[in-house]
DNA sequence: CTGTTAGCGCATTCAA
DNA sequence: TTGAATGCGCTAACAG
């Protein structure tokens, strides 16, 4: 059972020079005659040799080892109920892929944020892993408990939809504006009793979407009434019961945007029931989940660059990994809104 | 420098054993007096000591690593399109799920079946990561250049939907079964001309699936007309090809299967346009996306495990590595047709 | 039952 | 510009 694989050494015997010659020319540092480099790539294609990523990280520094970290119950209840849920897909697809061109590979790990262990369960995922950087997403980009960690284990790290600047690099879309984009979007339309039903305290880019709700109402002078303002915890149920209450008002709203798409859903559910169509109750959603599409009407939604996100995330800690300065230490990436039909003109606009 | 972390030395220390017996303690190896496992186990606890992946790859024969690997054009189309596809999210929750409870990691990789060089990136991920264990799925189950080289190599693996028996761990639902499942069903609500379409024949599975149609039709003293069987590639494109073909017929299909989500949906479109219910044209799909819930009407669906197969074929791996034997060497999972609206007691039925 | 010895494949010192 | 030592953290093989 001897390993049988391909080592330096064998690549160093074919183009007769040193182990550390060979190790030079494969990470690519100075201090070898062009000549040598030469011979030694040939050996590396004839032989056909892959370094050994772990045995990378026992002599050398760098782990080629970037760690995703996810919330344990909200992404495996995502998969179980099989709702179109494809932030993980966009995650894989962004940090993945730009991990592969640079030689590095993704972890994908999922911890529980609520747990009293969050500290323990990263913790041992970073001592057995070792990775070169730690990519959060909401809401462990925004728990101190890792974040500190992290920060007293010196291993660098990327906050995603974590607008608060801080240790790490933030990268985030602009919630607010985004938020401001969708009822500004309604206004146009010409509605005017305009709702929003809030995403979970826990998010901290919860408070940036209302904020930026606020803000689109205030340009044009309309009042800010509470009652528009439907609490809700990014569940489907939270979001019925927003737009159950957004819908009975004695003035009652005639559009509505809401934090995710599970809570448009379920706002869509109710006005059907209502018999209120895009006219009496437009729609606006964040995600643009895949299922958004095949709503009736389709939902209007803000496109959430995640997967842009993730590449960012994964580049910036590479490069830091690979000593790179001055990277900036924040980045806001853009999205758009798609316009789809469960957003229309306001009856008698 | 940053190697401040607790190693198995520290733990030896305060245990006051010697290095090798806290590797029989972690690893679960016998001879190990009661009472020193407990030293070893409270000193564990107390430093907080997770062993380190790559040291254990290196010194022992294990790399507690799987190596998952997928088709390269396929996922990213199917992520990009955010048709939402959620393949790779039930896998994830198979496969990672599975392996964290052995202390294993499950490392997603892309490869390209098409491409001249499959062979060298898979040996390249091969060398790089050095897996215990490698999970295909299709179309690289059926892949003969990766199996092969797999064998070369002396990696175990296992299939996933791939039906035919052969070297590696064959993990599948009985998707001929599945596809008499779904014709059965039509022929119960009256359907007589019941169409079928094929998915692409790169997939073992698409021949299994035509031939349990057949089987279905036959059982019940049905002619096979040719002209009911349309070939189909999981585009949509080819499935509107289809269902165009198939409802145009002289003696037009009342009903279809369809060897996919995306054909179904196409097929559906088809019918929608034609002005055709599901009594007048009932559709089956395979794979029950999240989508086809939201289709109007929703879509009747065979579910396939894919979790559930992953799972499975991650167990299987870990097992083998851990040196079981008597491993079974196929393993056929169950699945389910979940009835929904698109399929309805024929016209005059 | 337990400890000792010898690597695994590479990067990081150094020395030449 | 190159090469020779040293050791990372762990397990395998063998001693005791």
């Amino acid at each position: 059972m001897r390993r049988q694989s391909v080592t330096i050494k064998h690549v160093a015997a074919e183009a007769g020079v040193s182990l550390q010659t060979v190790s030079r020319v494969i990470n690519n540092e100075p201090n070898v005659r062009p000549q040598v480099q030469e011979r030694v790539h040939a050996a590396v294609a004839k032989l056909g040799y892959v370094p050994s990523l772990a045995a990378r990280r026992m002599g050398g520094s760098r782990s080629y080892l970037l760690l995703a970290l996810n919330d344990r119950d909200r992404t495996i209840d995502g998969w179980k109920s099989g709702e179109g849920t494809d932030w993980v897909d966009q995650m894989l697809m962004g940090g993945m892929l730009k991990c592969g061109e640079h030689g590095y590979r993704m972890i994908f790990e999922l911890v529980d944020t609520h747990s009293s262990h969050v500290e323990r369960e990263v913790q041992a995922a970073i001592s057995s892993l070792r990775p070169d950087g730690v990519i959060l997403t909401p809401p462990h980009s925004d728990n101190p408990l890792i974040t500190e960690l992290l920060i007293r284990q010196g291993i660098p790290f990327a906050r995603i939809g974590s607008p608060q600047p801080g240790e790490g690099f933030a990268i985030s879309m602009d919630d607010g504006k985004a938020a401001e984009v969708a009822t500004d979007h309604l206004l146009d339309l010409g509605h005017t009793r305009v709702g929003f039903i809030t995403g979970s305290d826990e998010y901290a880019l919860s408070g940036e979407r209302l904020e930026g709700y606020r803000r689109a109402l205030r340009r044009r002078g309309l009042p800010e009434d509470e009652s528009l303002v439907g609490r809700g915890d990014f569940s489907y149920a939270s979001g019925a019961a927003a737009a159950e209450a957004l819908t009975s008002l004695p003035d009652p709203a005639t559009a509505v945007v809401a934090s995710n798409d599970q809570m448009a859903i379920a706002a869509l559910q109710v006005a059907t029931r209502k018999g209120l169509g895009p006219d009496r109750f437009s729609i606006v959603s964040f995600d643009n989940t895949p299922i958004v599409r095949f709503c009736h009407p389709p939902l209007t939604a803000i496109n959430q660059p995640i997967a842009a996100m993730a590449s960012a995330a994964a580049e910036l800690l590479i490069r830091k990994t690979a000593g790179e300065q001055d990277l900036p230490d924040a980045r806001v990436l853009p999205f758009d809104l798609v316009a789809r039909g469960s957003s229309a003109s306001a009856a008698g606009a």
